[in-house]
DNA sequence: TCGTAGGATGTGACCGGTCACATGACCGCG
DNA sequence: CGCGGTCATGTGACCGGTCACATCCTACGA
């Protein structure tokens, strides 16, 4: 793999023909003799020839790159998303390219390196409302969401249908025969915790419960916020039966919380997240939660944003992903009342 | 923010000057007049020019671009690994591309993409020895590895110690007491296993024990090899009193088994681990481990990155990061000989 | 008064591909 | 036999920057 650099004319000359066959060569184009297209073949193999992307790029005024950007690459959320993403984009032959964006003004550099400076064609971005980052976004330029709702300017997007999900899980702990359902939510801020609470109330509306205002917590996503929340809950003598956690990493606090405070789970509370991570089966007791396929979402998201960009009409399409039912260890029937069904 | 291809020319037309002149200001020469540089920055304001880095790449002969690839980028110590190298990188100017790539075909079509096509100027290979991917490196291209000690080849490399960390793990075990200390290990094929084995080894010769080689299990990295190590050793009558796995999630993996066995834990069976997953205070017991900081590794290595591609003779490192010790509930003093130390 | 140094600016080629178009050979058909 | 059509190939410009070098102007010392 010789890595001087080899032109595109070097090969033409040692092959005694013109640029412009070799490139025809490079490109398959049916405009070759077969004797010809072997020669160019046999010099670029001689000389390792490679074809220079970024000329190409240039010339072509397209770079067959999408880029992807989110708050952390940490997050496994994220990640198995853009692990969808990157496969996606790379069947449809182009190339992700993926980068994080911490705060703001990184996003904006980013934006900047990225799409002003035409490097990409399109632009996925995970997590738009993570803060006021949406606000950086040209608006002539394809973009896909990811994880959110597009609102005004109205981006394509796709996301978990994240009010089926919320109330799957919610109706699995009125299934078990639970009433005071506690709900942990994310950062208001952001369309999925909305959609979730949304989800929640429609399916304690269709049991026939008010939501209690006492019942519900506002949480980071973090395992802290969860842990906070039942601790508080329980301080305050008014600890739910039930706690539908909006993501896994606060059903994990709240299990940790429920263990120091010396609760028997899963009997004297039911615990439900919502993604399905990883390791969510080996937490004690094993995480009942409402599964998220990201990387469905990551190639739904990828194909779309191709789509965008090779469509000329400008669709404005928001994909929603189902979610599913896990069910665990860490939920179950309500006590004393073995059958008590709701609605 | 326009999205129309305004150049270079266009502006210096605009501000009638040369385009040789705006090239100037683009790049911050001092050999412009304040006057000049005033209109020109004015033009450039006015049709909102943005260089074109496609272009600048191109006439440069470089991309100011590092790749960084692994085998996927959903694990957690690859993707914190990933996000503390895009962060140095973008310290040093130089923009990270991360991609993963699950195969060595995979492998080989990325590294045509983004070596042999010029696009990116040095790698970080993170596990290059996860299968026979690093064949497929060309040698005469700047590369660091991550996670790995260079082989034959030599490129820089920059890891965890690997061999400190085991052998501080099991210190610790020996320190409570422990000298039946089973050991699970990672793919042997992997650099970081056999170092931590020989940590580890290392660690009960100082305390005059001699491996069994009946304590010592191959897992895969994942939780349910090591559930199933323990469940082996439990079948067999063998159990250790103390386990060192030698990732997280594998120890989770005996967490797990060992509850469902009935053991009590800590009490009949000590478990520490490796890295310092983000849930492992979440674990029942809370996780014993050690800790390795992979945004420090991630900096090194695009540190070392950015020197190898700045400096024109070559340099031959290879990087030792260090551990530390992250006592939770999870080991314990051994049972019965309260203050048997070792050594 | 002139030569010259050095700052400010302009000129044209070039990076390595692709594009649009030109050319020449060969074919079939009226 | 001449002409249009198709195929294989070549020519030169072009993408949007940067580079090396030329040029012009002014100031300063001899």
């Amino acid at each position: 793999m010789p890595r001087s650099s080899v032109t595109l004319r070097d090969v033409a000359r040692h092959a005694g023909v013109s640029h412009q066959t070799v490139s025809r060569v490079n490109n398959n184009s049916d405009r070759v003799s077969p004797e010809t297209r072997a020669r160019v073949e046999e010099a670029i193999a001689e000389l390792g020839y490679r074809p220079n992307a970024i000329a190409r790029s240039m010339a072509r005024g397209r770079s067959a790159t999408l880029a992807c950007i989110s708050p952390n690459l940490t997050d496994y959320t994220f990640a198995s998303l853009i692990d969808g993403a990157e496969r996606e984009a790379r069947r449809r032959g182009y190339f992700l390219l993926s980068t994080s964006a911490p705060d703001e003004e990184t996003f904006a550099a980013i934006i900047d390196q990225l799409v002003s400076s035409r490097r990409t064609e399109g632009m996925l971005v995970i997590n738009p409302y993570a803060d006021r980052r949406h606000e950086f976004l040209p608006l002539t330029f394809p973009f896909v969401f990811a994880g959110a709702r597009p609102r005004a300017e109205g981006a394509n997007s796709v996301a978990l249908d994240d009010v089926a999900a919320a109330r799957l899980a919610t109706q699995h702990l009125l299934g078990l025969g639970h009433r005071r359902i506690g709900l942990i939510t994310g950062p208001m801020a952001e369309d999925c915790s909305q959609d979730r609470l949304a989800g929640y109330e429609q399916a304690l509306a269709a049991a026939g419960i008010a939501p209690d205002p006492d019942l519900m917590v506002h949480g980071d996503w973090h395992a802290s916020s969860g842990y906070q929340a039942l601790v508080t809950w329980s301080a305050q003598g008014r600890a739910p039966q039930a706690v539908f956690a909006q993501n896994d990493q606060m059903a994990v606090g709240v299990l940790r919380a429920a263990r120091e405070l010396g609760l028997d789970l899963p009997a004297q509370l039911s615990v439900i997240g919502v993604d399905d991570i990883p390791l969510a089966a080996y937490f004690t007791p094993p995480l009942t939660t409402v599964r998220q396929d990201f990387a469905a979402i990551g190639r739904q998201a990828a194909a779309l944003l191709v789509s965008t960009i090779e469509q000329p009409t400008p669709t404005r399409r928001h994909v929603l992903m189902p979610a599913t039912l896990v069910e665990r260890g860490s939920t179950a029937q309500a006590r004393g009342r073995p059958e008590a069904a709701a609605a």
